[in-house]
DNA sequence: GTAATTCCTTTCCAGATCGAACTATATCAC
DNA sequence: GTGATATAGTTCGATCTGGAAAGGAATTAC
């Protein structure tokens, strides 16, 4: 704003910006209704994920980590949160002794198959203003932007900063 | 890939579950790479994006909190380690006593001018993997399905649970 | 004016998150 | 085997987050 000559200061304008913006944007706002989607049901967001890579077999906690995209050390209290309220429990593996095991409770199995179709149906909805194609088109361009973001993104613009 | 018979199972599958899903892994990678790119300018995320919302003549906390679709008692922690370094300060409203400023200080716009172009820079580049076109369409249909969301959602499918 | 209501902010608590350090186990090098 | 390295999980501290409750202040109803 207080810089003359070039208008370079349009503080963000840049359709880059705008675009990851809205994602935040519409990221957080889906976040808030499913969280109050779960409330009724007593299980937080990130329970409600544990729960659905849980199987009764039993999953390793990092396979779960790697699958949420988060640290280890998140899933231990969230585990625990759901041990307490009997929807899973820990496991050794007998193959690698440093690994447990989270297994899927029949409790936990039975209160997922009542919620999850339920809960992705209400996703689905959310998207109801968008068309059918238009749905595809945006999973493909998130697809094509989630691939570009696992590589190591070679430095080459403001190389001097 | 290892189901056989009827595929009732297929867990989730629809275009707008995997785009949910897709939004989400893409917004943790993003939020992921900004803390990383924050952490060397002692910043974390949300302070920095207060320290954006912040002006030198002061925002009110409310008017901050709603742009960043958070709660304010989110803020007042945030805030209390912004001024703790020195980058904004808190200034009571004479018109309305209820409000408290949230004012820029002359360190946090110099820090400001100094980080802001690089990150914004930054989150280009990671968005190279688009190409012009679509990251507009990217927007663009993020922008739709925002705006869809801010409506208060008639209910109308699976009625009866 | 007073009372009721609404609004702005803070405080508190539970939960989640990251990052670093630590333990235990597994694997590799030799 | 021993030692170095890597991996799995936990623990801890700092931060962020939402939700509820409380305080003070503005606004409205009367």
């Amino acid at each position: 704003m207080s810089v003359q000559s070039g208008p370079p200061a349009a503080d963000q304008a840049t359709p880059e910006l705008e675009a990851y913006t809205l994602l935040r944007q519409v990221n957080s706002m889906m976040d808030t209704y499913n969280r109050f989607d779960l409330r009724s049901e007593d299980l937080t967001v990130p329970q409600f994920m544990i729960l659905n890579y849980a199987t009764a077999d039993g999953v390793p906690l990092s396979e779960i980590s790697a699958r949420m995209l988060c640290d280890n050390s998140n899933l231990t209290g969230i585990v625990d949160r759901l041990i307490s309220k009997g929807y899973v429990q820990r496991r050794p593996d007998p193959q690698d002794r440093r690994v447990s095991l989270i297994c899927l409770t029949a409790a936990g199995a039975e209160k997922l198959r009542r919620i999850k179709p339920r809960h992705h149906a209400r996703v689905s909805r959310r998207m109801r203003s968008l068309s059918e194609a238009q749905v595809h088109e945006l999973r493909n361009l998130l697809q094509q932007l989630f691939a570009g973001l696992q590589e190591p993104v070679g430095e080459d613009d403001s190389p001097s900063a």
